[in-house]
DNA sequence: CCAAAAGTGTTATAAGTACACCCATGA
DNA sequence: TCATGGGTGTACTTATAACACTTTTGG
């Protein structure tokens, strides 16, 4: 808290200062929800902490900003070394939003900004040289978390759900070669909602480019019925018109 | 760029390190796009750089934040003293993204995180102790803006865009009496399309709590044609079903 | 056989689209 | 009177929701 009226003068016109360290340092980190599907069930990725505070308890993976490294860049990194996933080129990365409550972490100012992210078949998380420990959690069972991550969580559960509305994100959480009902579940997983199993299958039909199928594959999804057929990601990006959620409620106000 | 080595370790596991002055540093600032309706045209607010980098270059307002302050009233505090405007606190303001791109600021390392705001009725910016000039623009004549804020502007537009899709934002840019006529130049606006009157007309009054009558009041929308009764912003959050723009295209991938 | 899941069909209702038309006002 | 914007009506098309029904597998 050095110099308040000299960051004030500083502002719009001079907006930043050349002398770097005249101010208490912000600390900047990247927090990350990485979700999946597991057994029909939504997962969140965990580690454990083992340092005041919070020592024991779960938090969301994450860490500092590298110098020369961008946010993205930086979950990107993270993501890799928390899944040990070989490429995480490709893979969904979203931003969720920044959190900057001076009090959100008890020992200095920490900005973070925090990502989202949506894997399929997951691996074991690798509890490699950071984390003590680390696993995948269902998102129902996630007790109360490190500092606000209970808040990020949700806050990632939300936009995961409202991003399945207007987008053919789902897919992301599904294998390369899927059946529709394991798409339904992503979908009924995510919403906490069962959906019309006939409807739904048309209304991904007939969205082009959402699904494309593998000719003449087929699978079963539980090990019982008749087996279905199985279908890839296609190249669309968003259905229209979008797929609803069924209950007027949940939307965001 | 004092100890990577150092900043990896403490991942995870111990995220936040001790020692706050281990690391050089990163300012942490915001960025406003502040959007308004004037004459039927989206306008932005833009103030002029004054100093090197991007001298005499239009830029978004912004500021650093303060030691114990969140973005969001760092976000609050810049609006209103950028707009001059008494009562900022009931104001809708939405945080857009962050953005922490390594070259995005050539004198040192900025993360900014970006919000986005509607306003009714523009006062004339103040102009006041921070910026030298600053102005209500024509969204289409911001020309090249300073550092990246053409892309936060281009963001801030599509993220209000999806947002009148699914909420009833578009009062917080009207009056607080207004037109059905006024309300609709609001998403023909940001849309950048014409909407057809009598749909758009049923459909807002369809969606309970949206507007609520004035009674008995009227005014002249263009200063021709038939007066039309006065609306105020009603208390519901989100359209359902929602109000989806015309074309197919525009929406995020 | 039964249970479970895939896949097809049907029908009723709701919502969206595209107009035509009349009304009230200022110039 | 005409141009402009407000307000109402209506026919057509599309989307959604809720089902019933058949098919194919495992147990």
């Amino acid at each position: 808290m050095r110099d308040e009226t000299r960051a004030r003068e500083a502002d719009a016109c001079d907006r930043y200062v050349y002398d770097k360290y005249a101010y208490e340092p912000f600390a900047v980190t990247v927090d990350l929800a990485v979700l999946t599907l597991r057994a029909g069930a939504l997962h969140v990725l965990l580690v454990e902490r083992g340092q005041q505070p919070y020592a024991g308890r779960w938090a969301l993976p994450g860490g500092f900003l590298l110098p020369e490294e961008s946010a993205e860049a930086a979950a990107r990194r993270e993501l890799a070394e928390e899944t040990g996933l070989a490429d995480v080129g490709g893979l969904h990365l979203e931003q969720l939003r920044t959190y900057s409550e001076p009090g959100r972490d008890p020992r200095m100012r920490v900005v973070s900004v925090a990502f989202t992210a949506l894997l399929p078949d997951p691996p074991e998380p690798t509890a490699g040289s950071d984390a003590a420990r680390a696993r995948w959690t269902p998102y129902d069972e996630a007790g109360p978390l490190a500092f606000d991550h209970g808040l990020i969580l949700a806050d990632a559960r939300d936009r995961i759900a409202a991003k399945l509305e207007y987008t053919c994100l789902a897919t992301a959480c599904c294998p390369p070669e899927f059946t529709l009902g394991e798409l339904r579940q992503v979908y009924e997983a995510v919403w906490g909602t069962p959906l019309d199993r006939p409807n739904f299958r048309r209304k991904v039909l007939a969205t082009p480019g959402f699904v494309e199928p593998v000719p003449g594959a087929a699978r079963l999804t539980g090990g019982r019925g008749k087996p279905a057929a199985l279908y890839r990601a296609g190249p669309a990006g968003a259905p229209h018109p979008p797929l609803l959620r069924p209950s007027p409620e949940g939307r965001l106000a």
